[in-house]
DNA sequence: TATATATAGTAAATATGCTTATTATAACTA
DNA sequence: TAGTTATAATAAGCATATTTACTATATATA
C-alpha cells in the first residue's frame, strides 16, 4: 500500500493549486486591510456596490458567484459597520436594495491600491503576454465549471 | 460617485478569478463525493496520507498549506468516521502521528477518478500545451505568494 | 541542573462558504 | 378571484479557514 499510482506527486492537482492560491490571496489581502476593519469578502461586496449601488441582495450574490445566505450575513456586518444601508424596494416588499454610505469614499483608492499591489507581487517575473494568457486560461476554466454547475 | 476608475469591469481581478474557481471546484467535488460521507478537505488529507501515512498533524498542515487548528478539526472528523487513527509518537509525547485505516482502500480509485473527471471537465477545449502553460503559470503565482507570506 | 525558549496540539472567537427549510410576498393560472 | 407556483430574504446546522491564547512537552542555555 501507500504507493501513488497514475500520479506525479510533484505535479499538484489543478484544483489543489487553485485552492491554495485562493487562500494565499485572501490571507495577504486580509492582513493588508485589517486595520480598516474590513475583510476580503466584505471589500468585494463594497467594490461591486461602488460600481453601481442599489442592487438587491440576490443580484449581489449572483454577481459574486455566492449563495444568498452568506451574502445576507456579509451585508449584516457591513450594515453594522455603517458601510451600507438596506432600503426596502417600494415596488416589491420582498426585496432589500443595498446602498453605500459615504464611509467608503476615502478608502476606495487605498483599497484598490492594495489589490493592484498584490496583483503585481503575484505576477512578478511574468511577461505581459503571460499575464494575458493566464487571464484567458482562467476564464476558460470558469466557463467550463459554470457550465457544469448548470 | 459610482464611476469605476482605472478598472475594466469586464476584466475580473486575478484574485477574484482564482477565488471563484476555487469555490466552483470545491462545490463540484463535494457534490460528487457526498454519498461517500467525505468532503474535499477531508479527501485532501486522506490523499496525502495515502502517499505516506504516519505524518504528524503539523506536517500535514504544512503540506496542505493550512494552519494547525483546522487540520486538527479535520482529523477529528476523519477519526470519528474511522478513516484514520491518531497514535502518539513514542519519542515525543507532544506529537500525534496519523495513520489510515483500511476504510479508504476501496475508495481510492473512485475518488481519484472524480478528481480526474473534474480536471477534464475544467480543461475541456484546452490543448495539452495550454494545460501545461496553465500549470506553469499557477506555480509561478504560488512561488511569488508563498514568498510574500514569508 | 534550572531556567528560558521553542514546538505540538487544542480551545475559543470570528469569518466565509454551503445546503436545506421557513416566511413573506408576488406572479401566474384555472 | 382563488389557489398554485415562484422568488427574496432569513434561519439553522454544518464545514473549513483564520488568528490568538493556552497547555504540555522538548530542547537549548546559563
Amino acid at each position: 500500500m501507500n504507493t501513488p499510482k497514475n500520479q506525479n506527486p510533484n505535479q499538484a492537482q489543478l484544483a489543489v493549486q487553485v485552492h491554495e492560491l485562493s487562500l494565499d490571496f485572501s490571507k495577504l489581502f486580509n492582513r493588508r486591510v485589517k486595520h480598516l476593519g474590513l475583510t476580503r469578502a466584505q471589500w468585494q461586496v463594497l467594490r461591486a456596490l461602488y460600481s453601481k449601488d442599489g442592487r438587491t441582495q440576490t443580484q449581489l450574490a449572483d454577481e459574486l458567484t455566492m449563495a444568498t445566505p452568506p451574502m445576507g450575513k456579509i451585508i449584516d456586518k457591513l450594515e453594522a459597520g455603517k458601510w451600507v444601508v438596506r432600503k426596502p424596494d417600494p415596488r416589491d416588499r420582498r426585496k432589500n436594495r443595498v446602498f453605500l454610505t459615504s464611509k467608503i469614499d476615502p478608502l476606495i483608492g487605498p483599497l484598490r491600491d492594495s489589490v493592484e499591489d498584490l496583483r503585481k507581487i503575484a505576477t512578478q517575473g511574468m511577461t505581459k503576454i503571460e499575464q494575458k494568457q493566464l487571464h484567458r486560461l482562467l476564464s476558460h476554466l470558469k466557463v467550463n465549471l459554470e457550465d457544469e454547475l448548470k
